[in-house]
DNA sequence: TCTAGCACTCTGTGTTCCCGAGTGCCAAGT
DNA sequence: ACTTGGCACTCGGGAACACAGAGTGCTAGA
């Protein structure tokens, strides 16, 4: 049905389309890609791959331009990820070596990935779930209230001001720090819930409601937060790109933590540090976008997503290659803290 | 030279292109506004307006649009700011009720003035130089780094790892965040230099090289950090509007920290907590916009900076009560944490 | 199966034309 | 001295139109 030169008129159709960002006519193609046939040839090549879905005209009499059915099979046979340049790969080597704490590594990386790909960089915070606890601190900040602090082997820290149901003394705090720390240090975050269910059992009566609320907020931290967490960056890109759907459509789901998360993907459960690559419809909400995420993480620890989000009309080649560099760099450096 | 009724026109002027996006012109102005005159007359204060500089025509025979001195004019004598509806109190009060701690405080807060203003809202983070320290913790990782925190009463939390030049045990690690806390625990954050200054000679001297490496450190991170740390939300409310400095340099800026800092403004010195108004040309960097901005932190203690970031065409009225209104409710939630 | 040629069909662009909103000015009215 | 009605003038923007050019589909021949 298509044979070899049929994809490779495809291909020369999807690289010219996105360089030129016109639709790319038969002449034009059998002029500049060496493909040694004629117009006419190729012409009939075009209709049947037409014929077949996988490329359209915006109009009778203009170019052809790829469907999201043709990137689909751009990508995935018609082209090779490719690698970053010797200076771009120092470039973020030394970018990501500055980074001073977790939050700096985000930020930098979601930067870093807009700049490089010219596009919007998402980035989710790792979770968690795979961590383990460093250290636990309570500091009371007056006699009803303390700040919990958690802290994670993957240097994240969190921060929660507890009300308490009463005053507690200082000493009982400290107490209880100690116990909590004795009991978690170095623990699986996805085992404290099991570790932590008898200890108010173990402590004195009257501290058991302050031990209960305690308990409850740090068990709501562990649960709750870094899977929602994520950041993006090169807004600034979407100007020059025309969205089908709309520019503030895209800002929007920018912004919104949820839609952000379901575009980064349901962390594809077989081979998470795979490339995923969407393409347009493939997208739940965001139709006429296309997405090139990875996984990443420390080793086979998989912590979390991070990507680029464009326009269809996008360098997939490209835009892979620095998903997959920056990816791995970053998981390199998170390793190593 | 400008005398009431020339002042009315231009309030109806301002005030009607701000609501049409449409020059106006003489007929218009005279019905809608009631202003008992006839068109003519109109025309000529036009004239007269047009001569000092606050209103100007696109193009011979069309209406007139405000100038950006002429927004100043309407903005310093011709409008007052509008107070929020009862409704909208509510909902920021429940809204920023809800947060659990300053991160959250300020996520919550910059989506909320985006949404209550429809235009970009930003916050900066509240510095640190005011407050106090609260606690200071020495985490060890192994036995070449260690985790600072640093926790203050305004329930920021500042982490770094530190790498130290030479192995240290934890007792001794221990014991320097005993000396650190009982010396800091309390003090303002810009005395802190000043206290830690002879701490090296008070302690052992094979510990020197350590502590002078945490201390660089803890210096750094008082210094360096939170007047630059600024947030933004609400870019998709800039798809509508039309600029004439150009989307792309728009977003640009807004992802620049430096120049968003210096587009919140340089702390007006003399009444930080008043409205900070600056029109179109008026901005550094970008011209084609405006700005209405407000110190806000507890009590006289004035912390950081927020306000929205607008076409030059806005409603200042509205945004100013917003702005401000959002200002007052977080002050007075973080003076309650 | 490929190629060359040809007629056809579009879009985009440039031109012209005209309507109407809005102005500036002047002379008359209060 | 200010206000008003009248009037001629000026543009911008939309409609109508023509036209060049790119690109196609089809058919006949190599």
């Amino acid at each position: 049905m298509l044979d070899e030169r049929k994809l490779a008129v495809l291909r020369a159709i999807v690289e010219d389309y996105v360089s030129t960002n016109e639709p790319v006519g038969s002449k034009a193609l059998a002029d500049r890609h060496n493909l040694k046939v004629s117009p006419a040839t190729v012409r009939n090549d075009m209709a049947a791959l037409e014929e077949e879905g996988y490329i359209t005209q915006p109009h009778t009499s203009a170019g052809r331009v790829p469907t999201d059915k043709g990137y689909r099979l751009f990508v995935d046979r018609l082209s090779q990820v490719k690698p970053l340049s010797g200076a771009e790969r120092r470039a973020i080597e030394t970018f990501l070596a500055g980074a001073v704490d977790l939050d700096d590594v985000v930020t930098r990386t979601v930067r870093l990935l807009a700049q490089l790909t010219r596009q919007v960089a998402v980035v989710q915070y790792p979770t968690l779930t795979r961590s383990t606890v460093r250290h636990v601190e309570l500091v009371p900040l007056n006699d009803r209230r303390v700040m919990l602090v958690l802290i994670t082997n993957t240097g994240r820290v969190e921060q929660r001001v507890i009300e308490l149901p009463e005053v507690v003394e200082e000493a009982r705090i400290a107490h209880l720090r100690a116990v909590l720390n004795a009991c978690l240090d170095g623990c699986g975050l996805s085992s404290v819930p099991d570790l932590v269910a008898d200890l108010p059992e173990r402590l004195p009566a009257e501290d058991r409601p302050a031990v209960a609320t305690i308990l409850s907020v740090l068990l709501e931290t562990l649960v709750e937060r870094h899977d929602e967490k994520i950041v993006f960056a090169g807004a600034a890109n979407l100007a020059g790109a025309d969205f089908s759907t709309g520019l503030r459509d895209v800002l929007e789901a920018l912004e919104e933590q949820v839609v952000l998360m379901r575009l980064l993907g349901e962390t594809t459960s077989d081979t998470p540090s795979a490339l995923t690559v969407r393409i347009g419809s493939e997208n739940p909400y965001l139709r006429g976008t296309s997405i090139v995420a990875t996984g990443y993480g420390s080793g086979d620890n998989q912590l979390a997503r991070l990507g680029v989000l464009g326009p269809t009309r996008m360098d997939y080649p490209v835009t892979m290659g620095a998903v997959r560099a920056v990816a791995r760099y970053v998981s390199q450096i998170l390793a190593a803290s």
